[in-house]
DNA sequence: CTATGTAAACTTGTCGGACAACGGCGAGAG
DNA sequence: CTCTCGCCGTTGTCCGACAAGTTTACATAG
């Protein structure tokens, strides 16, 4: 057992936070952020506030251009749908190389296993498990290069996510079925089959979004 | 005809012209980058160094941890494989799509001219057209995201590319005519066939590079 | 001789203040 | 009504400073 500790810098502290308020819904679409708010928010200085507030836009979760304060992007549907086109390429590819050599992630039965778990009554508490599901489907791929791509896809999901808070989008116990689904194609080595399942899964999970997004407003 | 301008700050230049070194080789893997180098070097404050070094870490063209000067990360054999894999991968869904629409982008055949026209004595003058057909075959989905990540992939694979300075890796013709192939196969709707191609692509490409690398040192 | 401990030099992290440049907005001139 | 000018908020960049962490060299103890 090894003790793990971690020191982050003020920087880390306050991006970290800040990120914390996107996904939390706290800071909603459209929230201008400047680097004097942030730096008297937090209690430090403007530079550490730009720097968190730059690796946040890096990060896509702010936008900004030159000389105009950072922004929290307000996602349309053609982001969720580039947002979730991404996803499926990379999901895709994961699936397929994972079928071809039948390897099911027992990270992924577990979190779907969670999924299930859920009880229907609370839908929310469903999507961190999913998110699990879908990402240990990448992380098995043990591809330091794709999985940080695919994190960095994931948190501007969450962020869809925050812009259509609480919203129930689906039925728990569907995107379970649905998971299994794709890890039996796996388990079977059909990954055209598996392939088809996801696609239909993330397409129904991304028109839900959409459309809860065209209400919102 | 408009004319495009464009004002870059400070930090950026600084990033670009770094940026530039590193893929010019000027700069080898291993070399340590302090902030007060880079301030000195280019006459401007350690501020404005310090962000230009922390833009290019989050682009994965430096390499640091707290307290420590960034370094010109050293590519070994693994990153090599994992930068290659990663590429494959995108590219594979690309071509997926391009060949279930049976559509060949303009700009893909147009940058295998341009390889396909270097002369066979300068094999270095033939990497920008093949990375520009490469990239052609992704920019073709339009998707800011995909593109995006290929863009950092292929930023690594300069990188690469730099530390094997010159060496003559494969022969321009026989490119050209794989990359033909693999248009021949998306034109023919034929995905699996061009997936193919692109597999021994890259593979041998990969290969190759992995072998200058453990030569070079 | 090795190992331990310590001091010095170097580097980064953060701060505060300063000023120029840029953007937006409203008041006043035409 | 439109256009211009100037004010105000915001960012871009610089400077100087100090704390904290890292590395190196060295001296000392075993």
């Amino acid at each position: 057992m090894v003790r793990r500790i971690e020191a982050v810098s003020v920087v880390e502290a306050v991006g970290d936070d800040i990120r914390g308020r996107l996904f939390a819904g706290e800071l909603v679409g459209g929230t201008a952020l400047t680097e004097a708010i942030v730096a008297e928010e937090y209690g430090v200085s403007r530079s550490t506030a730009k720097a968190a507030i730059e690796k946040l836009t890096a990060e896509g979760l702010l936008q900004r251009d030159a000389h105009k304060p950072a922004r929290v992007p307000v996602l349309d549907a053609d982001d969720v749908r580039d947002v979730y086109r991404t996803r499926m390429r990379l999901e895709s590819e994961a699936i397929r190389e994972l079928a071809a050599a039948r390897s099911v992630p027992p990270a992924a039965t577990e979190a779907n296993a969670r999924v299930r778990a859920t009880g229907a009554a609370a839908s929310i508490d469903s999507v961190e498990p999913d998110m699990r599901f879908h990402a240990a489907l990448v992380v098995a791929l043990e591809s330091p290069r794709l999985e940080r791509m695919y994190l960095s896809l994931v948190d501007e999901v969450r962020l869809c996510m925050a812009q259509v808070q609480g919203r129930r989008l689906l039925d728990v116990q569907q995107i379970a079925d649905e998971h299994q689904q794709i890890l039996d194609h796996i388990a079977a080595g059909d990954a055209d089959a598996a392939v088809q399942c996801l696609h239909g899964h993330l397409t129904r999970a991304s028109d839900r979004l959409i459309a809860a997004l065209a209400a919102a407003p």
